[in-house]
DNA sequence: CTGTTAGCGCCTTCAG
DNA sequence: CTGAAGGCGCTAACAG
């Protein structure tokens, strides 16, 4: 087996190809790039095969140092493990490819300092644009980055950082929400949300939510976070007695999961104790009970909107910032139905 | 708002950390890389105040290309949406950091096309190592990259490729699930897998299946693919009366779902009517129905290790090739209870 | 159309 | 211990 710890020296070079092809660098660097209508057929022929004798890649990191264009396209995600997370991310993904990018991926974990040694490895690597879908803490290096590259935002706002987003239009997603609850016969809706932890689309959600209660004057609403403390919170909500059927409200899928398990745990009937009605819609939901009516978010798109919008700003465009917020979809299952015991 | 299309060009380099510390460019790059111990404190102070007044970052890219050593890693990856490439990739980028190396994804979205492009790519950013995920296919491809940096097969064996290779103990985690259903006293017991597709682990899961049927008297053992054939085919296998009892399992997380989806179709009282384990363990497992039994894989250790084998060959290990077969952990829920109807 | 000449930002001998 | 000089692989003016 070879020593890779002192290999790569040994691929071939432009200068390999020239060589091969009887042509300067310059020629061989014109055929790679988009020159080739200022070559002859003759050389760009010899150019051809001698890259396909030696099986030549261009070397990108030398191409990226010179032209200041590395097509990387750096993206923060704060956590890998959620499937929101991943769905965006393949959606840009394939984008990127579309586009001739390529992604370099980094997963904070939630984890602010992570977050911090990304922000410069990334910026170590010339990426020349920047997804992000964390906090965004470390507002200092997030705007110095801002500086020297363009930057959207996914699913998350941060204060005093004008850059273009993409996310969830939220009011909107909470109004088709309780629209269909309300429709349903339900009254007493328990919002249950991750810990919002500055995390803006939940505080969006969790306002939103505040807000369409009020003017809905058939229901009741409250609403509560993920914890150890949820399966206590639920037991507390089912027990006491309120305004009419109840629904739990789930305002992604991490919370639908942690709701699903404590109403196992305190022996609901899935879903014929309690109507549940989740935002995201992840692969497992019709199969829970009588299945989790979901408002699902056009992720993929979402994903390849953000590269998109990066990819303007690369070809110059400074118009004014955008924010792009997609619509929610409602998929009925049968934790809605509605008919409570 | 800035001109990204030609900014950049406006990052603090090395030079002028050395003009403004007043020393060379070669004392700076000392003071970067690990040869400190040749710089005299004075110096070496200064340095670190201009580094930090300029907030200088070292250009990965032209370090990558003067040494040799990008601290790249590629991943290359089937199915992005798999949870279980998701949790190694999440194991291999930890590790990755720890190490200092940043991770780049490719996902082929299992197209044979798509893991040639990506594959060439790869090279062309120098990588240093990488990680595979797919069916391999391109064979002189990978050989030609195994010439030029370790790399090591996750999950699936690629024919005629000498590499390391991280994986299930496929016939032990048989044997567990066999011995599972056994001990429950399933009898009759229907493998579902996805298609084979000369994925090297579905043949192994399925030929140790078979193999281990032979040598177990009391059960009986038959296997199907998943596909839009599936709730049919379950129907015929509950329909068909057998020596007793029955119970599905599934090779995997996809054929879990799958098979799930297909048992709700056909109005199954899960797991009343049928038994059920499942290799993988996915979040929603104990959700469905009366929980599904799993076989978990160790995925963040197993990414870990697929790491760890790259670094060793990094640092000038060239011994044997390594195969690590890690073991399942049995999880029992509900849906390997026994007491049928 | 084609080749020559400088570097991009950094590391690495090789002399002081 | 420190600095000067050359080059990694490629592109971008310049000249022909």
């Amino acid at each position: 087996m070879n020593d890779f710890s002192a290999a790569q020296r040994s691929r071939v070079t432009m200068l390999d190809v020239a060589e091969h092809a009887k042509v300067s660098k310059a020629s061989v660097s014109r055929f790679i790039g988009d020159d080739r209508a200022l070559l002859s057929d003759a050389i760009a022929q010899r150019i051809e095969q001698a890259i396909a004798e030696l099986g030549y890649r261009p070397n990108q990191m030398a191409r990226g140092l010179k032209r200041g264009r590395t097509r990387l396209i750096g993206m923060l995600v704060a956590d890998i493990r959620n499937p929101y997370s991943i769905a965006v991310m393949h959606g840009v993904e394939t984008a990127c490819r579309q586009h001739g990018y390529s992604l370099v991926v980094c997963n904070t974990d939630r984890d602010d300092e992570q977050e911090r040694q990304h922000l410069a490895l990334l910026r170590s690597y010339n990426i020349e644009g920047l997804i992000v879908n964390t906090l965004g803490h470390h507002r200092d290096e997030l705007h110095e980055l801002h500086r020297e590259m363009p930057l959207v935002l996914v699913d998350r706002k941060v204060e005093h950082l004008e850059s273009d987003m993409v996310g969830l239009n939220n009011p909107q997603a909470i109004d088709m929400a309780l629209n269909h609850l309300e429709e349903r016969g339900y009254c007493d809706v328990l919002l249950v949300t991750e810990p919002l932890d500055g995390t803006s689309s939940r505080i969006e959600r969790v306002s939103s939510f505040k807000a369409q209660i009020e003017q809905r004057p058939a229901l009741r609403g409250t609403h509560i976070e993920t914890g150890s403390e949820l399966t206590a919170q639920l037991k507390s909500f089912l027990d006491t007695p309120g305004p009419g059927p109840k629904a739990l409200f789930c305002a992604n899928g991490i919370a639908a999961l942690a709701s699903t398990h404590a109403l196992r745990e305190l022996k609901c009937n899935l879903f014929d104790d309690v109507g549940l009605i989740a935002l995201d819609d992840l692969d497992w939901y019709p199969l829970v009970g009588s299945g989790i009516t979901a408002l699902a978010q056009p992720t993929t798109e979402m994903g390849a909107s953000a590269f998109e919008c990066l990819l303007k700003r690369l070809r110059g465009d400074d118009g004014a910032v955008r924010t792009l917020d997609f619509s929610a979809q409602l998929i009925v299952r049968g934790s809605t139905r509605g008919n409570l015991r």
